[in-house]
DNA sequence: GTCTATATCTAGATAGAC
DNA sequence: GTCTATCTAGATATAGAC
């Protein structure tokens, strides 16, 4: 398999405790170190340099010798790393997914942070707002390694495709388990929690393709924005006032 | 320019009123013929198979002898047709934007269709869920050309990406006019006006990535769903019962 | 307007010196 | 592990016959 070369990528999943704390995700990493524990430093930089490329210009619009200059090498350096440019494109589609899955299942689970929560799933608002914060954070903060994770899945190859395809399974699965349990217990009034979720997902992921750091909102701003508006969705709504 | 030569597209903003009724658009149109009005003959079916091809490798791994072969032509004939393989994408864009428009220019207008609407703009609620019904619906029924418009832009050059642009504020301008109504009359009740509405167009937008046929939801089914999700987005949400 | 044939270029990937 | 040089394939676009 493509995904066991020896100088390979770690997930972060392992990677000690900088940058995943129960208070979400991306507030203490610089713009992009989602692949902080790569090593070499040189397949460190590729990867980093086909983000960029792939974010900009597409994976199919990218050539092997952008990517390489990105990274200070010369075209053929790249495959001392990647045996091929869709392998690039796997590792970074890997690590977004998995952090993906990461930051949902922080947020959506029920003991919360220090809060004294009774036990029985009462605070699925809580647990809602805080996975579409922090989701919605990420696709913000590393709009460009988002951007790739999410819109470039059609150049994968057909085994990593599919493999990709079952952590966004998963991710669909934490968040519907919220909605589920809200719905339960009276908290929430939703008319289709299936079609819900794959909205409440689309509106966070879609994120990445349009935020601009020059635009006039902060990824946390638009976090927040978009909880109030997800909490607003799953709610039932007042009478309108006449 | 690329766009004036002779054997073009038109827009369908004049090619009679077969499907651009009041009430939304989709219904009665073929699973594709966003380009009905397209002559000659090839330079339609050319047309059909960039989408087809777009949509399924994108546009930078698309090949021209690709397209020409789905619109049982030779490699050469395109080029009869249209100056290069941008250019077709730039027809796609372009219908496809000012359909966009026109869907929303009709759908939030205040002189709703056979209503007797009191004037002042009374009916916000009513102009945003059928703006969000009809635009879903669209980006659904036609997710083949709507993810093309949406998801290839950054293939188009300067000049025509500047003219697309144009058309995408329109779109916003158009969507936002209605929040702000509704806001300012009372009936919604939205923290964030433009903030917001990017959202609704995001969340409407992004229906064309996910959406399948195959799926278990029709069309007209996602679009009541979101119009009804929106909704909830812009009214005061009831207190929660305990 | 369409075809066959082809010019021209550029991409991904490899060979072999250092 | 990195470089220079290069192989090979396949892409866009054009030429010229019909």
């Amino acid at each position: 398999m493509a995904s066991e070369t020896e100088s390979q990528v770690a997930t972060g999943e392992n990677s000690g405790g900088d940058d995943g704390g129960a208070d979400g995700d991306g507030a203490f990493t610089t713009p992009d170190d989602s692949f902080g524990g790569v090593t070499p430093d040189a397949a460190r930089r590729l990867l980093l340099g086909a983000v960029e490329a792939f974010a900009e210009r597409g994976f199919h619009a990218t050539t092997t010798r952008d990517i390489a200059g990105r990274a200070g090498m010369s075209p053929a350096a790249l495959y001392i790393h990647y045996k091929t440019k869709e392998e690039l494109l796997y590792q970074i589609s890997r690590v977004g997914h998995e952090r993906s899955v990461r930051i949902l299942t922080e947020a959506a689970r029920t003991d919360g942070e220090g809060g004294d929560s009774g036990g029985d799933g009462e605070d699925a608002p809580v647990r809602l707002v805080r996975a579409v914060r922090s989701f919605v954070r990420w696709h913000a903060e590393h709009h460009t390694t988002a951007r790739v994770v999410q819109y470039e899945l059609s150049a994968l190859n057909e085994e990593h495709y599919a493999e990709i395809v079952g952590l966004r399974r998963r991710s669909e699965e934490l968040l519907r388990g919220v909605l589920e349990d809200g719905e339960a217990s009276g908290e929430f009034a939703i008319a289709d929690i299936r079609g819900t979720t794959l909205a409440v997902m689309s509106l966070c992921i879609d994120v990445a393709r349009w935020f601009s750091p020059q635009g006039r909102r902060t990824p946390e701003e638009i976090g927040a924005l978009y909880a109030d508006l997800v909490l607003r969705m799953v709610t039932a709504p007042a009478p309108a006032p006449r």
